[in-house]
DNA sequence: CAAATTAGATGATTGCTATCATCTATCCGT
DNA sequence: ACGGATAGATGATAGCAATCATCTAATTTG
């Protein structure tokens, strides 16, 4: 059953997102190479075609993860009004549909200190996906210096993972759970302005 | 090689100790039932007749490890000058030595997601254990209303668990790390007074 | 002090998961 | 169009982890 290249290509990308999604919705334990091939359509035998390892699959989806969750944001400060691209980004991250859907989310609430245990590719690909996502967030923030925009962005990031984090642990409690996500929301502006 | 009640409570506390230090230092499901016992001087074979599960020790092992967490900070907080509780609790938790030392460290940055997405009374731990530590935030809040006290709790929270995480995720940019642990401690700060 | 109880050790067992060998049907280069 | 190459299926293997049965030595209890 041989397939053309693009074909092939189409297959692995396929594999690659199924397997951030997840990894992002049960763990990165908790995902067999089994169970991402089934998901995808596939059988477990084919795997090793397309990738050496788990470890290397779990690294492109790592990575795939990052770039998609970047070029969501980049069209979302795009389309904002000029200045307010940061604000956008804001408002993007702390929602409902966020906190509920972990699966399609940031990786770094997701996963983070999973991938970043998990040493090796997994954790190199985690960090550099976050050191890209600060540097789109430093992109956004209005301040004198470039070190100011740096520092402001560290901590809206922060601020935005930390507050997702609460509002899924505030879960069972629906309305803490929306109030974490307004509070970060407004320190998180508070924050951005300086 | 029957022990006293006394020595058999000793045993089960040594069990849950190495246990919350295994998960926070490794992950949760990194950490196998025999690799806890092991470590804590025994044999797997006697895992049961201290708990019906790794779920169970699992359970303990998070509430444990919140407990003494929060027994940590309150010692922290009584000792600071009175009005500077938050201020404390904000320094103690972005240090250098939280961020290389999740085995020792908060729960809820080390294994978040995974306790959440464990379920039943591993979930129910975890989200207890934060609930507590927030209303020991709260405590520390100076603000006209208790809705404000516990929205700047939340918020403080927030950017201190993502604050950590992303200090984590720096580490092999010692400078830019440090700065993440900075930057949040005065975002934390400019929350915690309103 | 003897008998019943049990903490912890030893050693299965069972089930799952990553990885690999092999097979087959199809595609691509010639 | 033909023959080598290969994507993906099937099936096997090996290793690990949770759980349990059994054994034992020591402690209670009566």
């Amino acid at each position: 059953m041989r397939r053309s290249a693009e074909e092939k290509a189409e297959t692995r990308h396929q594999i690659v997102k199924t397997a951030g999604r997840m990894i992002r919705g049960r763990g990165l334990a908790e995902t067999g190479v089994a169970d991402v091939m089934a998901e995808a359509g596939l059988t477990h035998g084919g795997f090793y075609r397309h990738f050496d390892s788990k470890e290397a699959l779990a690294a492109a989806a790592v990575e795939a993860a990052f770039d998609h969750m970047r070029a969501r944001l980049e069209a979302i400060t795009a389309k904002a009004p000029p200045g307010k691209g940061l604000e956008a980004l804001i408002d993007t991250y702390l929602t409902e549909a966020h906190r509920d859907q972990p699966q399609h989310g940031c990786v770094m609430a997701s996963v983070g200190m999973e991938a970043q245990r998990a040493g090796g590719v997994v954790q190199t690909a985690y960090e550099d996906g976050i050191a890209r996502l600060l540097a789109l967030f430093t992109a956004q923030v209005r301040a004198p210096t470039r070190r100011q925009q740096q520092d402001r962005a560290q901590a809206v990031l922060s601020m935005l993972v930390g507050g997702l984090l609460l509002a899924r642990a505030l879960q069972h409690d629906a309305a803490a759970s929306k109030r974490a996500l307004k509070t970060a929301r407004e320190a998180a502006l508070v924050i951005a302005e300086g």
